[in-house]
DNA sequence: ATCCATGCAAATGTTTTGCACAGCT
DNA sequence: AGCTGTGCAAAACATTTGCATGGAT
């Protein structure tokens, strides 16, 4: 649950001005659980629907696509599926080709080494939003982690 | 066209260890003509069919998938569908939330910057193929251009 | 009470697949 | 001949839509 309540998640949604309803809660909150997988709106209806047996998947969809629509939730690059990942705190990630993978990737300096650039950048007709960064390469073991050292 | 001639791609795709028929050639072919556009399956497959009429949209499908696998092509982020990139200079995208476009953000000093930062970094488990830079944010006029200017 | 969100199911759009045939070596 | 790639059409999969009903403020 990481410290997430249902009266935070419902602040969250109405600070963006939408509804607090109950499908939007319960989406949220399995978008929190999922995070790590980056999940579809199908795989959010599977995580809801035991609990949830009334939930409907074009509901979920459509709600996937008012958060994103609302900036609470940002869509990610993928596999040819809509995959989705809560707004936390600035990361890349890490599209593995081997095992279609995408893993968080989260680098403070890296992130600070962008938006500092960017932040000499002036862009006319254009409102920047985010900046981010895609890694893609393969795993070398497809059942280990990856892991990254500085030289 | 650009310059690149059928001789050219040709080699481009035997280089990759794919055969070079007739289809991939002008897959190929029509994938730089689209560079701008970063179409989809569908896209050039409407591109192609009126020279080609016998070209059938899962040949098309194929061959971008074994182009992608070859590291001929690359995939972009996109909004639902299978968006495809011709594999040249490193780039970075421009994903507009308003206009739905994405537009190639070329900056040398950046790929570079970013480049180096991962020359230093050590990763286990995990063969690192590119890393590119998306930006996200929306035109404020759908109808003009984007510019960059530094401060 | 009003308005917007939801559930349902049908329609649409996208991608994958299997198989018979064609083309290259 | 033997391989692999292609075309075709069906199947599978993913997303969107319209509308009647339900729920939040």
């Amino acid at each position: 649950m990481a410290g997430t309540t249902r009266t935070d998640i419902r602040a969250r949604i109405v600070a963006v001005g939408l509804k607090a309803t109950l499908q939007r809660i319960i989406i949220f909150e399995s978008l929190l659980n999922l995070h790590d997988a980056h999940p579809t709106a199908e795989e959010v209806f599977q995580q809801l629907k035991t609990a949830h047996p009334g939930i409907s998947l074009g509901t979920v969809y459509k709600t996937l696509d008012s958060f994103v629509e609302a900036n609470l939730v940002k869509r990610v690059l993928s596999d040819s599926k809509r995959r989705f990942d809560v707004n936390e705190q600035p990361h890349g990630h890490i599209y593995c080709t081997n095992t279609k993978e995408i893993i968080d990737y989260t680098d403070p300096e890296l992130e600070k080494l962008v938006a500092d650039y960017f932040k000499a950048k002036n862009f006319r007709n254009f409102n920047l939003q985010q900046v981010s960064v895609q890694i893609i390469g393969s795993k070398s073991d497809p059942n280990e982690q990856i892991s990254i050292s500085s030289i």
